[in-house]
DNA sequence: ACTTTTAGATGATGCCCATCATCTTTCCTT
DNA sequence: AAGGAAAGATGATGGGCATCATCTAAAAGT
């Protein structure tokens, strides 16, 4: 059956959004197209219309995470004008993030299925990367900007990796000690 | 054909040596067990013959690459005294070893999949991070032992997290910068 | 209103994969 | 020396997957 053009459009949003949480939490390889259409309450065979392959949706998928992640990091951001940079490594290295990666951060989810994926994801993956430091290196205090952007790097790397290796492990005790820790050391230089 | 009982222990070794190598190349579900048998020169019909399932041989390849990297780690830090600290993050942050995943860090290569995989994965990672850390924290100069291995952990998960950004963003200049900027900010607190 | 277009459904197709049954050949035990 | 045991090869099996061809019915355009 047809469907009118704002609905096929706003069907059309509907798989991005379902592919963008089912890819975070099961992988690029992990979901296949029908789960993701029957997730967007669609059968399978319209996927080719929307899109010209799967990669192709998982580029747009994962520009979308991107952007949402962007805006999402610029809000916290604002809400806490005094302090943004805690108030960010604060809520992003949370056990509530950890055991929710389909609606966390692309790079700590994706990030290993992104390097092996095609150059279209990688760039994708590379032009998503820049507005957050940009906005880790807003919210650090002090030093020249060079510097800033250097620990805004570090930062992130701290980021994604704590919730990599926090996942990795597991949930309890010990992947709770490395959420507190990096937290803890990524604040350390802030209060000299 | 049969083969005498120490061949077969050796195939078996060259399986798991096979599937470390391939698994951190193209992930746990990226590569089949008939190509990983292939890898090791051998047909995929013996493959239940050394191993329960697919899984089994997942949760052997990773305790056998972490207890590699351990060993690794411990070498460098040995060959350099006065500067294991040093030595582990020159090591760790070269474009080589990014553009290399199939011979290098198992949390950067496959931390998001391990996270994904049973119990019997997660143990093993959590299990092979420890030793990782512990080498950290001996390298660290200075400070309580809490305050060494909390800086360990922190400078593990930049480790891990610096290279899952790189390598999902491509080679290149901004992939290096990652590098670079984690090295000197990893490094900057031993200034002081 | 009538025709054309097109979104989505149905249902192949062909490929890859994990797993297993069976067979062969050689080792190990007695 | 002989028979059992077992490693590896060969070759299914069944499921999942991406992709596409065809069909349908409703929306757009005239």
């Amino acid at each position: 059956m047809r469907v009118s053009r704002e609905k096929a459009a706003a069907n059309r949003d509907r798989i991005v959004d379902a592919a963008a949480t089912l890819f975070r939490a099961k992988g690029f390889g992990g979901i296949g197209v029908a789960d993701i259409m029957k997730a967007a309450a669609l059968t399978h065979g319209g996927f080719y219309g929307h899109f010209a392959s799967k990669e192709d949706l998982v580029a747009q998928a994962s520009r979308r995470t991107m952007a949402r992640a962007a805006a999402n990091w610029e809000g916290i951001a604002a809400d806490a004008p005094d302090h943004p940079y805690a108030a960010l490594l604060r809520h992003y290295l949370t056990p509530r993030h950890r055991d929710d990666p389909g609606r966390g951060c692309p790079f700590a989810a994706l990030g290993t299925d992104a390097a092996r994926s095609g150059k279209v994801v990688r760039t994708a993956f590379a032009e998503g990367l820049e507005p957050l430091i940009a906005i880790l290196a807003e919210a650090i205090a002090g030093g020249s900007k060079a510097a800033r952007r250097r620990k805004a790097v570090a930062a992130m790397a701290g980021l994604v990796g704590a919730l990599t290796l926090a996942r990795a492990v597991g949930d309890g005790p010990p992947s709770d000690e490395i959420l507190d820790a990096v937290r803890r050391e990524l604040m350390a230089p802030a209060e000299h």
